[in-house]
RNA sequence: GCCCAAUUAGCUCAGUCGGUAGAGCGCACGGCUGUUAACCGUUAGGUCGUAGGUUCGAGUCCUACAUUGGGCG
């Protein structure tokens, strides 16, 4: 089945909306966060670790997996679910963030881009057609257009060429997507260019889609007030009874002001990289759990939260850990910083239901970027 | 006892022809938004073992001593 996005309610002060998706793998409410897990993987966590943090939607990546192990050796297997043990649902990136952040302009032709594989160095040719084609064999339940995501700071004339080209990838891939089983999402992009956006999402509504995603936002230190208006200029185009995405958002704070501007779902390897690089999400802040202060504090990230690293250790053991480069202080802040933003978007969601989201943004942003600094 | 080598940042080491010193790691701190990212960046940190000598000028050449390692007795 395709997804289906049923609008619960509207919040009464703002664009945010409370609903329910239903996809292959069960209903999911929303406003909701995507891990990403780019390798048929979410960087060091089992499926069993995602499950418990009530993770919904993961994302994964055509490219990459394109790449390695090959589309062939998943359809094989019987499909990314299977291969990769997740029996929840999935959405697949396109390909078209690595347009952005591995080919050079010159690359892009209206065929498709022109890649060197980052592996070996192969040259590639990846088009809307192919993206989708991989995409269906992966067999993942939500499949996104290939789109091209121009940097922030691109001029207005490679912008309107951009988005219709984008738009004519978009109809291309359409063309050939025939998966009853699968969802194909089309993608806004236009910048921070008003007219350009509403162009791009009247342009792509009319080829309706099963969802809208906004692309191209927080990829080119842009202010949080030029990616905001991004969002304005798009969603009031998107019909209500469409999932809208925002793709690579992001901070906490980001998720709130996209969830007030009428976002549906979020993704990002905002939470697995931190964690990586040794860094946690609070309530209070971003906090670098290398920090000198933490070497002999015993208490947890968040004493408040009830994922398994602040249930069972202190900051003192992740910090010697992420000092000792053992992966399991990276897995237990990945734990940590998924379980954040998953728990952010259910007190979002709480919020929508209470109308009280404005007072929960408000509060929120005390306690992140007042208190404890 | 004799001979050889070494001694430079917290650690391991570079340092050209003599022109008052660098790296990696560590420490401290920062950055990261559809993952080419367990990555990248920025500080701090030195009486160049000690004492003399030669020289306009010595980490660098000479002498003695100290410490460490090795060899021969």
């Amino acid at each position: 089945m395709k997804v289906k996005y049923n609008l619960i309610k509207k919040e009464a002060h703002t664009n945010a909306r409370l609903g329910k998706l239903e996809t292959n793998y069960g209903t999911y409410d929303t406003p909701m966060f995507m891990p990403v897990g780019t390798q048929a993987t979410v960087k060091t966590l089992s499926p069993e670790e995602l499950k418990d943090m009530n993770a919904g939607i993961i994302l994964s990546n055509t490219y990459h997996l394109w790449l390695r192990p090959g589309e062939d050796v998943i359809d094989h297997a019987g499909g990314l679910h299977k291969y990769m043990n997740w029996n929840g649902p999935i959405l697949t990136d396109s390909g078209g963030f690595q347009v952005f952040s591995l080919a050079k302009p010159k690359d892009i032709t209206e065929e498709g881009v022109h890649f060197k594989n980052h592996l070996n160095g192969d040259k590639l040719l990846l088009t809307p057609e192919k993206s989708i084609e991989i995409q269906n064999k992966l067999d993942s339940d939500i499949a996104m257009s290939f789109d091209e995501c121009p940097p922030a700071s691109a001029d207005y004339e490679y912008m309107k060429n951009s988005i219709e080209r984008t738009l004519r990838w978009a109809k291309r891939g359409k063309d050939v997507h025939n998966n009853p089983n699968q969802s194909l999402f089309g993608i806004i992009q236009g910048g921070y260019f008003e007219d350009l956006r509403a162009y791009s999402a009247k342009e792509t509504v009319k080829m309706d889609f099963d969802g809208y995603s906004i692309g191209g936002v927080a990829n080119d230190h842009e202010s949080k007030e030029d990616m905001y208006k991004a969002i304005e200029y798009s969603t009031p185009y998107i019909p209500d009874d469409k999932t809208r995405y925002l793709m690579g958002v992001g901070e906490p704070e980001d998720i709130i002001e996209g969830v007030i501007r009428g976002i549906d779902i979020f993704d990002c390897v905002l939470p697995t990289r931190l964690a990586r690089h040794g860094h946690a999400f609070t309530k209070y802040g971003k906090i670098n759990i290398k920090n000198a202060k933490y070497k002999e504090d015993f208490t947890p990230i968040e004493e408040d939260c009830d994922c398994y690293a602040c249930k069972h250790y202190t900051k003192s053991y992740i910090k010697h850990l992420i000092n000792a480069e053992e992966t399991f202080g990276a897995r237990l802040l990945s734990i940590h910083n998924i379980r954040f933003l998953i728990r952010l978007t259910e007190e979002i969601r709480e919020a929508i239901k209470n109308d009280a989201l404005l007072e929960y943004r408000d509060q929120f942003m005390r306690d992140y970027y007042e208190k404890n600094k």
